[in-house]
DNA sequence: CCCTGATTCGC
DNA sequence: GCGAATCAGG
């Protein structure tokens, strides 16, 4: 595979949007994530220029004991991320799902509806039973979730998944998961609640 | 161990 | 220019 004016613009998008080196290889295919990043400084854009998603790649403005040539600018806050975060869904009745309004979507075009649109939602635990803390915390992570299809999924990505089924806004959590866990540490907080946790929040 | 990006250097 | 190997870090 070569760089092709069309690979090197995903990339380029990718990249600014802050994806990883290796999901965006992935993505792209034919190239490891090294290929990626060896790309990303040739291109002159390793600074993340364009928008900053911070949070998980924090920039490194390490004093090194070598000169870079090219001083990079402040990268200002990025607009992006505008997900209507919806709050955890109570296990809808049985309503059909309505047709989904194309909402501000700000992710990448390549991800399609996976599900058929069915009846079982996964079992999502019930909002009381669930410590505030945990949620707030969930709802905070989804901000910056992976957003993963249902084949992106690796041993290593949080399974949990967020939205309707039914609707295009849907998507795996897809973030680092807990040693051992299908979830991330935020989701292993809602999904695993020890007994007696559960017990002692009964009132 | 999993992952991240950064750098080097033979090709 | 390319990217595997390596480095440095979380």
């Amino acid at each position: 595979m070569s760089w092709t004016d069309e690979r090197v613009e995903l990339l380029k998008k990718m990249w600014s949007e802050g994806q990883s080196a290796s999901q965006i290889a992935k993505e792209l295919g034919g190239v490891t994530r090294n290929a990626v990043i060896g790309k990303v400084h040739r291109l002159g854009l390793s600074n993340r220029a364009g928008a900053a998603p911070a949070a998980a790649a924090p920039a490194k403005p390490e004093a090194k004991a070598k000169p870079t040539p090219a001083a990079e600018k402040p990268a200002a806050a990025e607009p992006k991320v505008a997900k209507p975060a919806a709050p955890k869904p109570a296990p809808k009745p049985a309503a059909e799902a309505a047709p989904v309004a194309e909402r501000p979507s700000n992710v990448t075009p390549i991800r399609k509806a996976i599900i058929p649109a069915g009846q079982p939602l996964p079992p999502q635990p019930s909002a009381n039973e669930i410590s505030p803390e945990a949620l707030a915390k969930v709802n905070a992570v989804e901000k910056k979730a992976k957003k993963l299809t249902l084949l992106e999924l690796t041993e290593r990505t949080c399974k949990w998944p967020v939205g309707d089924p039914a609707t295009e806004d849907f998507w795996f959590c897809g973030l680092p998961v807990q040693q051992g866990k299908p979830y991330c540490e935020a989701h292993v907080g809602v999904a695993f609640q020890p007994m007696s946790t559960r017990r002692d929040r009964r009132r």
